[in-house]
DNA sequence: TCTTGAGCTAAAGTTAGGTTTAGGAATTAC
DNA sequence: GTAATTCCTAAACCTAACTTTAGCTCAAGA
């Protein structure tokens, strides 16, 4: 029998499939709030299995781990999530999916068009779009990004 | 006038609106090859913007710089690239970027899935189908990604 | 010529998202 | 009761893709 209710987090690692480290890491990053135990190790609830679990799957989606945090605040404080709740949840994922999806879209039809007209690699060619170099994916050089150097 | 033919690495800068140190470092990832003035600075030919404008383009679809340094393996050494090798290359993006599209897609759809059932969040649902998981972003705890940890 | 603006190299710093290591302390298993 | 796990924290390390800094050299203009 545990020394105090809920689960270990080697426990918590095993049922998500998480690294121990992972989940400490997130704790960090204010993705999960543990509780102690007498001992000072952290306990669980089994919530937190699900709640880990979206935190992989928004990653999934291109969300950073600031961004879920924050989606995350919208579940409530006071209670166990509900299904209800998780819903409503997915369907924020959905927007942000959506929007992905578009922007990758319109990055293959600039594509389809340069590939026609030999633009490509121009600097006025649609492909230099800031917003969609913004938006597409995390890498590229920073400061074209809109992280202007100083001086 | 300058003291030797060819673009400056700060002119080079100008036109494709990356930073000095940005085209140094794809140099260093071996993306582009200049040569030497007398005095030692790098020189690049006109044709290198648009090898940079490459470079730029192909990481929007979510290619690594080694992967880019691939896919430029393919253009020829001898001779100026022309629109038609411009355009080969091109459809090889293209094939990555309808790759990248279905991922989301199928996502999308494992999405829509789990806000009907209320899934969402446990081990057995679809989204959690490990070959979506490692392409459809880069981030991601590792180990879940197929680097098992040792010991 | 002399001064300032480019360029050079090597090395260190940055961000995201973790992992690894070191040195202890708490639990569990026998 | 003791050995083997597991857990703890803090700090260092990792990768990708760059940027910044330091100290020096080159090049261009008045």
């Amino acid at each position: 029998m545990p020394v105090s209710e809920g689960l270990s987090i080697g426990a918590l690692a095993r049922r998500t499939g998480l690294a121990v480290s992972a989940i400490r890491y997130y704790e960090a990053q204010g993705l999960i709030s543990p509780w102690r135990n007498p001992g000072g190790q952290r306990r669980y609830q089994r919530a937190d299995i699900r709640r880990l679990s979206f935190v992989m799957i928004a990653q999934q989606f291109g969300l950073t781990l600031p961004e879920i945090r924050e989606v995350l605040a919208s579940l409530p404080d006071n209670r166990t999530p509900t299904p209800a709740d998780w819903k409503q949840i997915s369907q924020r994922l959905r927007a942000h999916l959506d929007q992905r999806i578009d922007t990758l879209l319109r990055l293959r039809d600039n594509l389809d068009g340069c590939i026609g007209c030999g633009c490509l690699s121009l600097p006025k060619c649609a492909l230099y779009n800031p917003d969609d170099r913004a938006k597409a994916h995390g890498s590229g050089p920073r400061y074209l990004m809109g992280d202007a150097p100083e001086g």
